[in-house]
DNA sequence: TATTATAATTGGAATCTTTATAAAAATCAA
DNA sequence: TTGATTTTTATAAAGATTCCAATTATAATA
């Protein structure tokens, strides 16, 4: 397993200070965090670390195929460093996103003359824990 | 094939001016539009349409499965009278975005204790007609 | 038909997310 | 160290959505 430096690098991407921060927390969380969490979560340890930063280091990454954009939620983006091919599930009543195992094969996808660049599956209803209740 | 006043009945959906015209004008339609286009194109017959009326009614449309929330757009909502299971494809180029058939059978979905509400696969890349150039 | 209660629509302000811009700070190469 | 470039920061602005109170329309009742 690469060390985010490295993967950066590898990228072209000049691993600043703020940026290695911004990788490690959204490779090493489960929670496919939106800005504001990934804000939150490193206000603390950056004290001076401005918003700005974090959508543009994001949208670097999205663009470098270090992270994916994940549409599920209405209103707000959420991110996440795993960008092998599976699906996202977002619990209607507790409000997480969970990941599921999918194979890209067995997805459909528009027929000829369409080029596929990304391919999202979001299914939306109650996750076992909620459901329980 | 029912029309818009009887269906909005069967959902216990008084059947106002202003929601038949939605209801009619996203039925209509293969665009799916946004709340901002929908506000256009029926300011002029409805000279004294409020957006609000536009987002309260598609809420309702979407808690009544008249319409579908489509997500796919990173900023703007937009939405399609067809419940149906299908795909969502949007060009990167062109900005539209297209049906394309799927079978619900073939979908991946969570596992076992997962409640499914619903299911959107989304595909984005280049269109037939913006390959070309 | 008038009255009343209820529901829907409207307009404006407020909120929230994201983008734009310019200045300050950090980094790199010479 | 100097100068050029990149990154970060702060602030303002834009865009989408929601909140709220007032008005208007609808349905039921007398």
């Amino acid at each position: 397993m690469k060390n985010a430096k490295t993967l950066l690098e590898e990228k072209n991407i000049r691993p600043s200070f703020q940026r290695l921060k911004i990788y490690k927390l959204l490779s090493e969380t489960k929670e496919h965090p939106s800005v504001e969490t990934i804000y939150n979560e490193l206000k603390e340890e950056i004290p001076s670390l401005s918003k700005m930063t974090i959508y543009n280091t994001l949208k670097l990454f999205v663009e470098n195929d270090l992270a994916r954009l994940i549409t599920i939620e209405e209103n707000e983006a959420r991110f996440d460093a795993d960008t092998s091919v599976h699906g996202h599930f977002k619990c209607n009543e507790c409000g997480r996103v969970l990941d599921f195992p999918v194979s890209e094969a067995g997805l459909p996808v528009p027929g000829n003359g369409f080029k596929v660049e990304n391919i999202d599956l979001f299914v939306r209803g109650i996750c076992p824990g909620c459901r329980q209740q």
